[in-house]
DNA sequence: GCCACCTGAGTGGTCCGACCACTACGAGTA
DNA sequence: TACTCGTAGTGGTCGGACCACTCAGGTGGC
Protein backbone atom coordinates (compact mmCIF):
# COMPACT_ATOMS: atom_id res chain seq x y z
CA UNK A 1 0.00 0.00 0.00
CA UNK A 2 2.34 2.46 0.83
CA UNK A 3 4.60 1.08 -1.51
CA UNK A 4 6.22 2.83 -4.21
CA UNK A 5 5.83 4.31 -7.70
CA UNK A 6 3.05 6.90 -5.79
CA UNK A 7 4.14 10.23 -6.90
CA UNK A 8 5.00 11.01 -3.45
CA UNK A 9 5.02 9.55 0.23
CA UNK A 10 6.93 10.80 3.39
CA UNK A 11 9.41 13.16 3.37
CA UNK A 12 12.28 14.01 0.67
CA UNK A 13 14.94 13.14 2.71
CA UNK A 14 13.06 9.74 3.48
CA UNK A 15 12.42 9.74 -0.40
CA UNK A 16 16.42 10.09 -1.01
CA UNK A 17 17.06 7.32 1.09
CA UNK A 18 14.67 4.79 -0.21
CA UNK A 19 16.14 5.42 -3.78
CA UNK A 20 20.24 5.00 -2.64
CA UNK A 21 18.85 2.29 -1.05
CA UNK A 22 17.11 0.51 -3.95
CA UNK A 23 20.12 1.59 -6.30
CA UNK A 24 22.01 -0.29 -4.16
CA UNK A 25 19.79 -3.32 -3.33
CA UNK A 26 19.12 -3.44 -7.62
CA UNK A 27 22.81 -3.73 -8.12
CA UNK A 28 22.86 -0.26 -9.71
CA UNK A 29 25.25 0.53 -7.00
CA UNK A 30 28.28 -1.79 -5.96
CA UNK A 31 29.93 -2.16 -2.83
CA UNK A 32 33.20 0.10 -2.54
CA UNK A 33 31.72 2.31 -5.68
CA UNK A 34 31.99 5.44 -5.43
CA UNK A 35 28.46 7.56 -5.91
CA UNK A 36 28.42 11.04 -7.55
CA UNK A 37 29.33 14.05 -5.77
CA UNK A 38 26.47 15.07 -3.14
CA UNK A 39 25.62 18.54 -5.45
CA UNK A 40 25.09 16.50 -8.39
CA UNK A 41 22.68 12.89 -6.42
CA UNK A 42 20.87 16.25 -5.19
CA UNK A 43 20.67 17.54 -9.01
CA UNK A 44 19.99 13.96 -10.12
CA UNK A 45 16.75 13.79 -7.54
CA UNK A 46 15.75 17.06 -7.76
CA UNK A 47 16.00 18.12 -4.14
CA UNK A 48 18.26 20.09 -2.68
CA UNK A 49 21.67 19.98 -1.13
CA UNK A 50 20.99 19.50 2.50
CA UNK A 51 18.47 17.27 2.37
CA UNK A 52 20.43 14.97 0.73
CA UNK A 53 23.25 15.36 2.94
CA UNK A 54 20.86 14.04 5.46
CA UNK A 55 19.64 11.03 3.28
CA UNK A 56 23.60 10.65 3.10
CA UNK A 57 24.15 11.03 7.13
CA UNK A 58 21.45 8.42 7.65
CA UNK A 59 22.98 5.58 5.77
CA UNK A 60 26.47 6.19 6.95
CA UNK A 61 25.23 5.65 10.41
CA UNK A 62 23.45 2.60 8.78
CA UNK A 63 27.06 1.63 8.08
CA UNK A 64 25.82 1.70 4.04
CA UNK A 65 27.80 4.41 2.91
CA UNK A 66 30.79 5.86 4.01
CA UNK A 67 32.06 9.58 3.19
CA UNK A 68 35.37 10.56 2.95
CA UNK A 69 36.28 13.99 3.49
CA UNK A 70 38.07 15.74 0.22
CA UNK A 71 37.28 12.38 -1.83
CA UNK A 72 33.88 11.38 -2.25
CA UNK A 73 31.01 8.91 -0.89
CA UNK A 74 31.55 5.67 -1.08
CA UNK A 75 29.15 2.28 -0.74
CA UNK A 76 30.68 0.32 2.17
CA UNK A 77 31.73 -3.39 1.19
CA UNK A 78 28.53 -3.88 2.84
CA UNK A 79 29.59 -7.30 5.01
CA UNK A 80 28.12 -7.67 8.10
CA UNK A 81 30.69 -5.94 9.89
CA UNK A 82 29.79 -2.65 8.09
CA UNK A 83 26.09 -3.56 8.74
CA UNK A 84 25.53 -4.45 12.05
CA UNK A 85 27.44 -1.91 13.40
CA UNK A 86 24.24 -0.35 15.15
CA UNK A 87 23.26 -3.37 16.78
CA UNK A 88 25.77 -1.88 19.34
CA UNK A 89 23.61 1.32 19.60
CA UNK A 90 20.89 -0.92 20.88
CA UNK A 91 23.43 -2.66 23.45
CA UNK A 92 24.35 0.17 24.93
CA UNK A 93 20.65 2.21 25.08
CA UNK A 94 19.21 -1.16 26.24
CA UNK A 95 18.64 -1.14 30.69
CA UNK A 96 16.82 -3.14 32.73
CA UNK A 97 14.81 -6.37 31.59
CA UNK A 98 16.11 -6.02 28.01
CA UNK A 99 19.31 -6.52 28.77
CA UNK A 100 18.57 -9.73 30.35
CA UNK A 101 16.86 -10.29 27.08
CA UNK A 102 19.83 -9.28 25.16
CA UNK A 103 22.19 -11.91 27.04
CA UNK A 104 19.75 -14.64 26.48
CA UNK A 105 20.07 -14.26 22.73
CA UNK A 106 24.20 -14.27 22.90
CA UNK A 107 24.04 -17.24 25.25
CA UNK A 108 21.81 -18.64 22.58
CA UNK A 109 24.04 -17.58 19.74
CA UNK A 110 27.45 -18.12 21.29
CA UNK A 111 26.56 -21.46 22.51
CA UNK A 112 25.48 -22.80 18.79
CA UNK A 113 28.49 -20.80 17.62
CA UNK A 114 30.71 -22.41 19.50
CA UNK A 115 29.44 -25.82 18.83
CA UNK A 116 29.99 -25.01 15.58
CA UNK A 117 33.61 -23.72 15.88
CA UNK A 118 34.49 -26.77 17.90
CA UNK A 119 33.87 -29.14 15.17
CA UNK A 120 35.58 -26.73 12.43
CA UNK A 121 37.82 -24.62 14.20
CA UNK A 122 41.63 -24.85 12.33
CA UNK A 123 45.20 -25.15 14.06
CA UNK A 124 45.94 -21.68 13.43
CA UNK A 125 42.74 -19.90 15.02
CA UNK A 126 42.56 -22.54 18.18
CA UNK A 127 46.63 -21.62 18.67
CA UNK A 128 44.70 -17.62 18.22
CA UNK A 129 41.77 -18.66 21.06
CA UNK A 130 44.94 -20.02 22.83
CA UNK A 131 46.91 -16.84 23.04
CA UNK A 132 44.25 -15.16 23.94
CA UNK A 133 43.02 -17.09 27.02
CA UNK A 134 46.77 -16.91 28.04
CA UNK A 135 47.04 -12.87 27.49
CA UNK A 136 43.66 -13.08 29.32
CA UNK A 137 45.35 -14.94 32.38
CA UNK A 138 48.58 -12.98 32.38
CA UNK A 139 46.94 -9.72 33.51
CA UNK A 140 45.23 -7.93 36.00
CA UNK A 141 44.23 -5.20 34.08
CA UNK A 142 40.45 -4.79 33.51
CA UNK A 143 40.87 -2.88 30.14
CA UNK A 144 43.20 -5.33 28.59
CA UNK A 145 41.25 -8.60 29.79
CA UNK A 146 37.98 -7.51 28.70
CA UNK A 147 39.83 -6.54 25.41
CA UNK A 148 41.07 -10.07 25.19
CA UNK A 149 37.84 -11.42 26.20
CA UNK A 150 35.83 -10.10 23.23
CA UNK A 151 38.87 -11.14 20.80
CA UNK A 152 38.69 -14.47 22.51
CA UNK A 153 34.99 -15.35 21.76
CA UNK A 154 35.28 -13.28 18.53
CA UNK A 155 37.75 -15.59 17.13
CA UNK A 156 35.40 -18.68 17.56
CA UNK A 157 32.36 -16.83 16.50
CA UNK A 158 34.60 -16.88 12.99
CA UNK A 159 35.90 -20.13 13.25
CA UNK A 160 31.77 -21.35 13.24
CA UNK A 161 32.28 -20.09 9.76
CA UNK A 162 29.03 -17.73 10.18
CA UNK A 163 30.10 -13.76 9.52
CA UNK A 164 26.99 -12.43 10.39
CA UNK A 165 26.84 -14.24 13.60
CA UNK A 166 29.89 -13.02 14.68
CA UNK A 167 29.10 -9.58 13.93
CA UNK A 168 26.09 -9.37 16.16
CA UNK A 169 27.45 -11.67 19.12
CA UNK A 170 30.41 -8.90 18.49
CA UNK A 171 27.32 -5.92 18.90
CA UNK A 172 26.23 -7.96 21.74
CA UNK A 173 29.26 -7.63 23.28
CA UNK A 174 30.31 -3.91 22.64
CA UNK A 175 32.74 -2.24 25.19
CA UNK A 176 30.42 -0.32 26.80
CA UNK A 177 27.76 -3.03 26.83
CA UNK A 178 30.43 -5.25 28.18
CA UNK A 179 32.23 -2.03 31.06
CA UNK A 180 28.49 -1.91 32.30
CA UNK A 181 27.42 -5.02 32.99
CA UNK A 182 31.24 -6.43 33.91
CA UNK A 183 31.98 -3.68 36.19
CA UNK A 184 29.57 -5.14 39.04
CA UNK A 185 30.36 -8.77 38.03
CA UNK A 186 33.63 -9.00 38.00
CA UNK A 187 33.67 -6.68 41.39
CA UNK A 188 32.07 -10.10 43.28
CA UNK A 189 35.28 -12.03 42.38
CA UNK A 190 33.85 -13.75 39.74
CA UNK A 191 37.79 -13.68 37.79
CA UNK A 192 38.04 -17.06 38.87
CA UNK A 193 35.03 -18.28 37.39
CA UNK A 194 35.30 -16.87 34.55
CA UNK A 195 38.55 -18.53 33.93
CA UNK A 196 38.00 -21.93 34.79
CA UNK A 197 34.84 -21.15 32.07
CA UNK A 198 36.87 -19.73 29.57
CA UNK A 199 39.63 -22.97 29.92
CA UNK A 200 36.42 -25.12 29.98
CA UNK A 201 35.41 -23.58 26.61
CA UNK A 202 39.25 -23.90 25.20
CA UNK A 203 39.20 -27.49 26.29
CA UNK A 204 36.16 -28.15 24.78
CA UNK A 205 37.34 -26.92 20.97
CA UNK A 206 40.86 -28.92 21.42
CA UNK A 207 39.01 -31.76 21.62
CA UNK A 208 36.61 -31.64 19.05
CA UNK A 209 33.82 -31.59 21.06
CA UNK A 210 30.51 -29.60 19.54
CA UNK A 211 28.21 -31.17 22.39
CA UNK A 212 30.79 -30.12 25.24
CA UNK A 213 31.33 -26.63 24.10
CA UNK A 214 27.69 -25.97 23.64
CA UNK A 215 27.23 -26.82 27.15
CA UNK A 216 30.19 -24.87 28.14
CA UNK A 217 29.04 -21.52 26.29
CA UNK A 218 25.78 -21.57 27.52
CA UNK A 219 26.84 -21.80 30.90
CA UNK A 220 29.32 -19.37 30.67
CA UNK A 221 26.88 -16.36 29.25
CA UNK A 222 23.84 -17.94 31.71
CA UNK A 223 26.32 -16.97 34.87
CA UNK A 224 26.46 -13.95 34.02
CA UNK A 225 22.98 -13.78 32.48
CA UNK A 226 21.40 -15.39 36.35
CA UNK A 227 23.77 -12.72 38.41
CA UNK A 228 22.40 -9.68 35.78
CA UNK A 229 18.63 -11.04 36.03
CA UNK A 230 19.19 -11.47 40.29
CA UNK A 231 20.51 -7.94 40.05
CA UNK A 232 17.79 -6.17 38.93
CA UNK A 233 15.33 -9.01 40.67
CA UNK A 234 14.75 -7.12 44.20
CA UNK A 235 15.98 -3.51 43.12
CA UNK A 236 15.81 -1.86 40.38
CA UNK A 237 19.10 -0.74 38.73
CA UNK A 238 21.50 2.23 40.54
CA UNK A 239 20.58 5.68 38.60
CA UNK A 240 17.02 4.41 37.24
CA UNK A 241 14.15 5.67 38.86
CA UNK A 242 12.53 3.32 40.87
CA UNK A 243 10.77 -0.28 38.87
CA UNK A 244 9.00 0.31 36.06
CA UNK A 245 6.43 -2.33 35.64
CA UNK A 246 5.55 -2.19 32.17
CA UNK B 1 42.19 7.72 26.67
CA UNK B 2 41.41 7.24 23.32
CA UNK B 3 39.66 11.11 22.88
CA UNK B 4 40.81 13.78 24.13
CA UNK B 5 37.81 14.68 25.95
CA UNK B 6 38.13 18.78 25.73
CA UNK B 7 38.86 19.73 21.99
CA UNK B 8 37.11 17.59 19.37
CA UNK B 9 37.45 14.09 17.80
CA UNK B 10 35.37 14.14 14.76
CA UNK B 11 32.75 15.73 12.60
CA UNK B 12 30.32 18.36 14.25
CA UNK B 13 27.57 16.19 13.38
CA UNK B 14 29.17 13.10 14.78
CA UNK B 15 29.70 14.85 18.13
CA UNK B 16 26.48 15.91 18.42
CA UNK B 17 24.89 11.88 18.07
CA UNK B 18 26.70 11.17 20.30
CA UNK B 19 26.11 14.08 22.91
CA UNK B 20 22.32 13.08 22.73
CA UNK B 21 23.08 9.39 22.53
CA UNK B 22 25.02 10.41 25.99
CA UNK B 23 21.89 11.83 27.39
CA UNK B 24 19.39 9.28 26.46
CA UNK B 25 22.22 6.14 27.96
CA UNK B 26 22.60 8.57 31.06
CA UNK B 27 19.04 9.22 31.53
CA UNK B 28 18.69 12.71 31.85
CA UNK B 29 16.43 11.36 28.75
CA UNK B 30 13.66 9.67 29.29
CA UNK B 31 11.22 7.47 26.67
CA UNK B 32 8.98 9.38 25.09
CA UNK B 33 10.22 12.35 26.50
CA UNK B 34 10.07 15.77 24.26
CA UNK B 35 13.51 17.44 23.37
CA UNK B 36 14.05 21.28 23.05
CA UNK B 37 13.25 22.85 19.57
CA UNK B 38 16.38 21.77 16.89
CA UNK B 39 17.15 25.34 16.81
CA UNK B 40 17.27 25.60 20.80
CA UNK B 41 19.54 21.89 20.05
CA UNK B 42 22.01 23.55 18.13
CA UNK B 43 22.27 26.72 20.18
CA UNK B 44 23.01 24.39 23.12
CA UNK B 45 25.36 22.43 21.44
CA UNK B 46 26.79 25.51 19.59
CA UNK B 47 26.45 24.17 16.22
CA UNK B 48 24.06 25.11 13.10
CA UNK B 49 21.34 24.24 12.97
CA UNK B 50 22.37 22.17 9.62
CA UNK B 51 24.69 19.77 11.45
CA UNK B 52 22.64 19.62 14.27
CA UNK B 53 19.63 18.48 11.70
CA UNK B 54 21.97 15.85 10.29
CA UNK B 55 22.23 14.30 13.70
CA UNK B 56 18.89 14.05 14.33
CA UNK B 57 17.78 12.68 11.23
CA UNK B 58 20.36 9.76 12.31
CA UNK B 59 19.50 8.96 15.76
CA UNK B 60 15.71 9.29 13.82
CA UNK B 61 16.46 6.61 11.13
CA UNK B 62 18.35 4.37 14.27
CA UNK B 63 14.74 4.16 15.79
CA UNK B 64 16.00 6.39 18.46
CA UNK B 65 14.55 9.25 18.06
CA UNK B 66 11.27 10.70 16.16
CA UNK B 67 10.03 13.58 14.72
CA UNK B 68 6.48 14.66 14.50
CA UNK B 69 6.38 17.73 11.81
CA UNK B 70 4.76 20.46 13.40
CA UNK B 71 5.01 19.20 16.68
CA UNK B 72 8.40 18.28 18.03
CA UNK B 73 11.32 15.85 18.78
CA UNK B 74 10.59 12.60 21.36
CA UNK B 75 12.59 9.98 22.22
CA UNK B 76 10.87 6.66 20.93
CA UNK B 77 9.82 4.27 23.95
CA UNK B 78 13.26 2.55 23.12
CA UNK B 79 11.70 -0.87 22.63
CA UNK B 80 12.95 -3.34 21.00
CA UNK B 81 11.07 -3.00 17.78
CA UNK B 82 12.14 0.60 17.93
CA UNK B 83 15.71 -0.16 17.52
CA UNK B 84 15.98 -3.05 15.95
CA UNK B 85 13.88 -1.69 12.63
CA UNK B 86 17.06 -1.40 11.07
CA UNK B 87 18.00 -4.62 11.10
CA UNK B 88 15.52 -5.06 7.73
CA UNK B 89 17.65 -3.37 6.27
CA UNK B 90 20.70 -5.71 6.71
CA UNK B 91 18.77 -7.99 5.37
CA UNK B 92 17.28 -6.30 2.57
CA UNK B 93 21.12 -5.39 1.19
CA UNK B 94 22.34 -8.62 1.87
CA UNK B 95 22.42 -11.49 -1.21
CA UNK B 96 24.46 -14.35 -1.80
CA UNK B 97 26.49 -16.14 0.99
CA UNK B 98 25.03 -13.38 3.54
CA UNK B 99 21.61 -14.40 2.70
CA UNK B 100 22.03 -18.46 3.74
CA UNK B 101 23.88 -16.87 6.89
CA UNK B 102 21.10 -15.26 7.40
CA UNK B 103 18.68 -17.77 7.64
CA UNK B 104 21.32 -20.04 9.57
CA UNK B 105 20.81 -17.37 11.99
CA UNK B 106 17.08 -17.45 11.81
CA UNK B 107 16.94 -21.19 12.52
CA UNK B 108 18.80 -20.73 15.19
CA UNK B 109 16.86 -18.05 16.95
CA UNK B 110 13.56 -19.54 15.49
CA UNK B 111 13.98 -23.18 16.82
CA UNK B 112 14.68 -21.62 20.30
CA UNK B 113 11.69 -19.30 20.45
CA UNK B 114 10.17 -21.91 19.09
CA UNK B 115 10.33 -24.26 22.09
CA UNK B 116 10.48 -22.11 24.40
CA UNK B 117 7.21 -21.12 23.28
CA UNK B 118 5.53 -24.68 23.57
CA UNK B 119 7.00 -24.33 27.71
CA UNK B 120 4.86 -21.17 27.63
CA UNK B 121 2.75 -20.38 25.52
CA UNK B 122 -0.89 -19.40 26.44
CA UNK B 123 -4.34 -20.66 25.52
CA UNK B 124 -4.84 -17.23 23.73
CA UNK B 125 -1.98 -17.18 21.99
CA UNK B 126 -2.56 -20.68 20.63
CA UNK B 127 -5.93 -19.63 19.54
CA UNK B 128 -3.89 -16.81 17.86
CA UNK B 129 -1.75 -19.07 16.08
CA UNK B 130 -4.32 -21.11 14.34
CA UNK B 131 -6.00 -18.54 13.05
CA UNK B 132 -2.78 -17.51 11.31
CA UNK B 133 -2.80 -20.85 10.53
CA UNK B 134 -6.28 -21.26 8.76
CA UNK B 135 -5.97 -17.85 7.45
CA UNK B 136 -2.70 -18.96 5.91
CA UNK B 137 -4.48 -22.18 4.44
CA UNK B 138 -7.62 -20.68 3.15
CA UNK B 139 -6.22 -17.98 0.30
CA UNK B 140 -4.00 -18.32 -2.50
CA UNK B 141 -2.77 -15.02 -2.79
CA UNK B 142 0.23 -15.00 -1.92
CA UNK B 143 0.68 -11.10 -0.62
CA UNK B 144 -1.61 -13.05 1.99
CA UNK B 145 -0.08 -15.72 2.57
CA UNK B 146 3.34 -13.85 3.66
CA UNK B 147 1.33 -11.67 5.86
CA UNK B 148 0.00 -14.55 8.06
CA UNK B 149 3.18 -16.53 7.74
CA UNK B 150 5.11 -13.56 9.23
CA UNK B 151 2.03 -13.23 11.72
CA UNK B 152 2.19 -16.72 12.52
CA UNK B 153 5.71 -16.73 13.68
CA UNK B 154 5.46 -13.70 14.93
CA UNK B 155 2.85 -14.69 17.96
CA UNK B 156 5.18 -17.73 18.44
CA UNK B 157 8.04 -15.51 19.11
CA UNK B 158 6.26 -13.20 21.60
CA UNK B 159 4.98 -16.28 22.97
CA UNK B 160 8.45 -16.77 23.93
CA UNK B 161 8.89 -14.12 26.28
CA UNK B 162 11.70 -12.20 24.57
CA UNK B 163 11.15 -9.28 22.96
CA UNK B 164 13.63 -8.15 21.32
CA UNK B 165 14.16 -11.97 19.74
CA UNK B 166 10.91 -11.05 18.39
CA UNK B 167 12.23 -8.10 17.03
CA UNK B 168 15.16 -9.44 15.30
CA UNK B 169 13.20 -12.50 13.91
CA UNK B 170 10.83 -9.52 12.54
CA UNK B 171 14.12 -8.29 10.90
CA UNK B 172 14.80 -11.33 9.47
CA UNK B 173 11.93 -12.25 8.02
CA UNK B 174 10.99 -8.77 6.55
CA UNK B 175 8.50 -8.30 3.79
CA UNK B 176 11.32 -8.02 1.22
CA UNK B 177 13.12 -9.99 2.57
CA UNK B 178 10.93 -12.62 2.62
CA UNK B 179 8.78 -12.01 -0.60
CA UNK B 180 13.13 -11.82 -2.54
CA UNK B 181 13.92 -15.48 -0.96
CA UNK B 182 10.06 -17.25 -0.62
CA UNK B 183 9.20 -15.80 -4.46
CA UNK B 184 11.24 -18.53 -6.11
CA UNK B 185 10.61 -21.16 -3.43
CA UNK B 186 6.94 -21.43 -3.37
CA UNK B 187 7.33 -21.08 -7.28
CA UNK B 188 8.43 -24.59 -6.59
CA UNK B 189 5.88 -25.75 -5.17
CA UNK B 190 7.14 -25.79 -1.64
CA UNK B 191 3.16 -24.78 -0.83
CA UNK B 192 2.33 -27.89 0.40
CA UNK B 193 5.48 -28.47 2.22
CA UNK B 194 5.37 -26.00 4.07
CA UNK B 195 1.79 -26.18 5.11
CA UNK B 196 2.65 -29.39 6.42
CA UNK B 197 5.63 -28.30 8.37
CA UNK B 198 3.19 -25.24 9.88
CA UNK B 199 0.71 -27.73 10.71
CA UNK B 200 4.05 -29.65 12.39
CA UNK B 201 4.72 -26.57 14.35
CA UNK B 202 1.10 -26.23 15.83
CA UNK B 203 1.28 -29.47 16.44
CA UNK B 204 4.39 -29.52 19.03
CA UNK B 205 2.88 -25.73 20.15
CA UNK B 206 -0.28 -27.16 21.35
CA UNK B 207 1.00 -30.94 22.89
CA UNK B 208 3.89 -28.11 24.74
CA UNK B 209 6.26 -30.21 23.53
CA UNK B 210 9.77 -28.45 23.32
CA UNK B 211 11.96 -30.34 22.21
CA UNK B 212 9.25 -31.59 18.70
CA UNK B 213 8.72 -27.79 18.62
CA UNK B 214 12.12 -27.21 18.55
CA UNK B 215 13.02 -29.85 15.93
CA UNK B 216 9.75 -28.60 13.73
CA UNK B 217 10.58 -24.85 13.47
CA UNK B 218 14.44 -26.07 12.69
CA UNK B 219 13.50 -28.00 9.93
CA UNK B 220 10.70 -25.21 8.66
CA UNK B 221 13.50 -22.56 8.50
CA UNK B 222 16.39 -25.71 7.27
CA UNK B 223 14.09 -26.57 4.38
CA UNK B 224 14.29 -22.63 2.81
CA UNK B 225 17.88 -22.67 3.89
CA UNK B 226 18.88 -25.74 1.97
CA UNK B 227 17.09 -24.17 -1.24
CA UNK B 228 18.58 -21.45 -1.23
CA UNK B 229 22.09 -22.88 -0.73
CA UNK B 230 21.38 -24.98 -4.03
CA UNK B 231 20.11 -21.86 -5.49
CA UNK B 232 23.62 -19.83 -5.24
CA UNK B 233 25.60 -23.67 -5.08
CA UNK B 234 26.34 -23.75 -8.85
CA UNK B 235 27.10 -20.32 -9.82
CA UNK B 236 29.51 -19.01 -6.46
CA UNK B 237 30.88 -20.83 -3.85
CA UNK B 238 33.13 -18.18 -1.93
CA UNK B 239 35.55 -19.83 -0.05
CA UNK B 240 33.64 -21.20 3.34
CA UNK B 241 34.59 -23.41 4.75
CA UNK B 242 34.05 -27.35 4.18
CA UNK B 243 30.13 -27.92 4.05
CA UNK B 244 29.35 -29.25 7.55
CA UNK B 245 26.04 -31.08 8.35
CA UNK B 246 24.54 -29.75 11.39
C1' DG C 1 -23.79 26.93 28.24
C1' DC C 2 -21.78 24.10 24.74
C1' DC C 3 -19.58 22.89 20.58
C1' DA C 4 -17.65 23.60 16.04
C1' DC C 5 -14.69 26.56 13.69
C1' DC C 6 -10.90 29.53 12.90
C1' DT C 7 -6.73 31.74 13.77
C1' DG C 8 -1.92 32.24 14.79
C1' DA C 9 2.27 31.13 17.12
C1' DG C 10 5.52 27.55 17.10
C1' DT C 11 7.66 23.53 15.14
C1' DG C 12 9.89 20.48 11.85
C1' DG C 13 10.88 20.28 6.52
C1' DT C 14 13.09 22.28 2.58
C1' DC C 15 15.87 25.20 0.02
C1' DC C 16 19.68 28.43 -1.05
C1' DG C 17 24.29 30.34 -1.20
C1' DA C 18 28.47 31.06 0.90
C1' DC C 19 32.65 29.61 2.96
C1' DC C 20 35.89 26.24 5.30
C1' DA C 21 38.80 21.82 5.59
C1' DC C 22 40.58 18.28 3.37
C1' DT C 23 42.06 15.14 -0.54
C1' DA C 24 43.92 13.96 -4.76
C1' DC C 25 46.22 14.79 -8.89
C1' DG C 26 49.29 16.82 -11.94
C1' DA C 27 52.40 20.58 -13.40
C1' DG C 28 56.65 22.25 -12.26
C1' DT C 29 61.15 21.72 -10.33
C1' DA C 30 65.53 19.73 -8.82
C1' DT D 1 63.15 10.10 -12.26
C1' DA D 2 61.58 11.66 -7.88
C1' DC D 3 59.94 15.15 -5.13
C1' DT D 4 57.40 19.41 -4.05
C1' DC D 5 53.68 22.29 -4.15
C1' DG D 6 49.77 24.43 -6.06
C1' DT D 7 45.01 23.95 -7.15
C1' DA D 8 40.57 22.09 -8.56
C1' DG D 9 37.14 19.49 -6.50
C1' DT D 10 35.07 17.20 -2.65
C1' DG D 11 32.59 16.75 1.78
C1' DG D 12 31.68 19.69 6.21
C1' DT D 13 29.69 23.74 8.34
C1' DC D 14 27.14 27.76 8.68
C1' DG D 15 23.25 31.29 8.55
C1' DG D 16 19.06 32.71 6.85
C1' DA D 17 14.79 32.43 4.44
C1' DC D 18 10.52 30.37 3.54
C1' DC D 19 7.08 26.43 3.48
C1' DA D 20 3.97 22.78 5.69
C1' DC D 21 2.06 21.17 9.53
C1' DT D 22 0.31 20.88 14.51
C1' DC D 23 -2.06 22.42 18.30
C1' DA D 24 -3.82 25.36 21.79
C1' DG D 25 -6.71 29.10 22.55
C1' DG D 26 -10.04 32.30 21.20
C1' DT D 27 -14.20 33.23 18.51
C1' DG D 28 -18.46 32.75 16.91
C1' DG D 29 -22.83 30.41 16.28
C1' DC D 30 -26.24 27.31 18.13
Amino acid sequence: MDDETAPQKGTVTQRAIERIKAMIAEGRLEPGQRLPTERDLAAQLGISRSSMREAIRALTVLGVLEARHGSGIYVTRLEAGDLLETFGVVADLSRGPRLVELLEIRRILESTATALAAARISGDELAEVEKHLAAMNATEDPEEIIAHDLAFHRVIAVAAGNETMAAILEGLSSRTFRARVWRGYQEEGAFARTRREHAAIHRALAAHDPEAARAAAAAHVGEVEQWLWAQLGPQDMPGARGAVAT
